[in-house]
RNA sequence: GGAGAGAUGCCGGAGCGGUCGAACGGGGCGGUCUCGAAAACCGUUGUCCGAGCAAUCGGACCGAGGGUUCGAAUCCCUCUCUCUCCGCCA
């Protein structure tokens, strides 16, 4: 959500910053929020002064009555009845006035940073860099979805057995592979400094609308009705979530936390021919990383933070590149994003494996995560979140990029999690 | 699943319906003392909204939402959550 004063005290920048994204009529819903904002402080004022007078005379009656002088406060009796209409049909102004603001503010999306390009789609990323070399593959080289089957390490009909389209079976030393990669991200994290943390992957409501799934993503999140519970679809969730109304001091900053967790994600309408095999499932493993820092360190950890999850590839040996999103093909809550991707060479595409974004004070201002500067001044802080990284695509790349006809080779890094340098058929 | 207890500030824990934003203790912070530390002592220690350049002032907040009352942390109703014991169980 984005912050009121800002919107109240730079709303032609706020405006400008918003088309970078493309959002329709964005000068009327502005000019919306700040006439409901001006009613609101309104009608506040008002409400205030009234109930300051009521205050008043309930204070008097109290020291009439002590002093024995009951007629007199009889008489001040009366006086309140009309102050209470007045102040109940306020207040229903207020709460109804308050409630349509927030409404609102909850649609509008985080403003994009200068650095993000204006654009309204994939089409207007920008290509930050690309790293590695992207393997020359021979005639018979296949896509994951067929080596999985060939090599016998995952499953997707014994899922579907067992669940649904979307929840694989990893066997043997496919499940192997799965639990390597997860040890090898939290390693490798926690030796950069982070402090790992492992949160339930259930959620209850509070937690959902607090780092902004709920009220709009609902149907993005698997429910369990009977306990009014989600399940996350991101650790992101869980984690920033351990900071929710929480004043830090100064000297606790910045916060780096990093978890593994399964996702969970229903994906409703996202499925199509380009999302065969690994592409999407619904459910998947990932490490991710969260930072809290201070406003003026954000960016810099910004930068940390995707350079680390680079590192995580360049490990592994996968060719990769970074894209800067454009306004409009960034997260609803990003003021700045890149994404990574690895290729992967069977495919012949792209595809993304991790997200990093800053979410500046957006997320944090419904969180109420906050923190005390040098001044002892409350301000919001910035969260920023990344994926460090996510299983199943950089599972993909593997397979096709090092299959041969010796079997498909695991990169050295690996080998010391996994316990065998390939995977071979029969085994 | 059965039975009971409770929800108050950073924590513990009081709180006759009328200076209760809230006693007391602990913690934190600042200070005195000390070469330094501990101890002791003194002081200080909430959030949100609104008005104001500011000092400051007004309002709200004692799980949430309603109600009674001139006045509610205190009385009534509803909901939510937590804890304890028993049962079941990893």
């Amino acid at each position: 959500m984005l912050q009121l004063s800002l919107i109240r005290e730079q709303r032609e920048k706020v405006i400008s910053a918003l088309k970078k994204r493309r959002v329709p009529n964005i000068e009327e819903t502005i000019d919306q929020v700040l006439a409901l904002d001006h009613d609101r402080r309104r009608a506040q004022q008002e409400h205030d002064e009234l109930l300051a007078e009521s205050n008043r005379i309930a204070r008097e009656i109290g020291e009439l009555m002590k002093s024995g002088r009951k007629d007199e406060a009889e008489a001040r009796r009366t006086r309140t009845s009309d102050l209470k209409k007045r102040v109940a049909a306020l207040t229903e102004t207020l709460n109804q006035t308050a409630a349509s603001l927030q409404h609102l503010l909850y649609q509008i999306p985080n403003t994009p940073h200068d650095d993000v390009p204006d654009g309204a789609g994939p089409d207007d990323n920008i290509v930050v860099h690309e790293h590695g070399v992207i393997p020359e593959l021979s005639g018979d080289a296949v896509p994951h979805w067929d080596l999985i089957k060939q090599y016998d390490i995952i499953d997707f009909e014994l899922g579907v057995k067992l669940t649904g389209a979307g929840f694989p079976v990893y066997k043997g030393k496919g499940a192997k592979l799965q639990r390597a990669l997860v040890n090898f991200f939290l390693d490798k994290a926690t030796k950069k400094g982070y402090a790992e943390i492992q949160p339930p992957i259930l959620v209850n409501e509070a937690s959902g609308y607090a780092t902004g799934q709920l009220p709009d993503k609902e149907g993005q999140m698997y429910r369990v009705d009977s306990d009014n519970l989600y399940l996350i679809p991101t650790a992101e969730v869980p984690i920033t979530n351990l900071y929710r109304d929480v004043i830090l001091a100064e000297r606790d900053l910045p916060i780096r936390n990093a978890g593994y967790t399964p996702c969970f994600r229903r994906e409703a309408g996202s499925w199509g021919s380009h999302v065969r095999g690994l592409n999407r499932l619904h459910q998947f493993d990932k490490v991710e990383i969260v930072h809290i820092t201070r406003p003026e360190d954000s960016y810099r950890e910004h930068e940390e933070m995707v350079a680390h999850a680079e590192s995580l590839l360049t490990a592994l040996e996968l060719p990769f590149r970074r894209l800067l999103l454009c306004g409009g093909d960034m997260g609803f809550n990003a003021a700045k994003c890149y994404d990574l991707e690895v290729f992967a060479a069977a495919q012949k595409r792209w595809l993304e494996v991790s997200s990093v974004s800053n979410f500046e004070t957006f997320q944090a201002n419904r969180l109420k995560l906050r923190y005390k500067d040098e001044k002892g001044k409350t301000q919001l802080l910035h969260t920023l979140n990344g994926s460090a990284l996510a299983l199943p695509r950089i599972v993909a790349a593997l397979l096709e990029n090092n299959q041969g006809p010796g079997g498909i080779r695991i990169p050295p890094i690996l080998v010391p999690y996994t316990g065998f340098d390939v995977i071979e058929k029969n085994g």
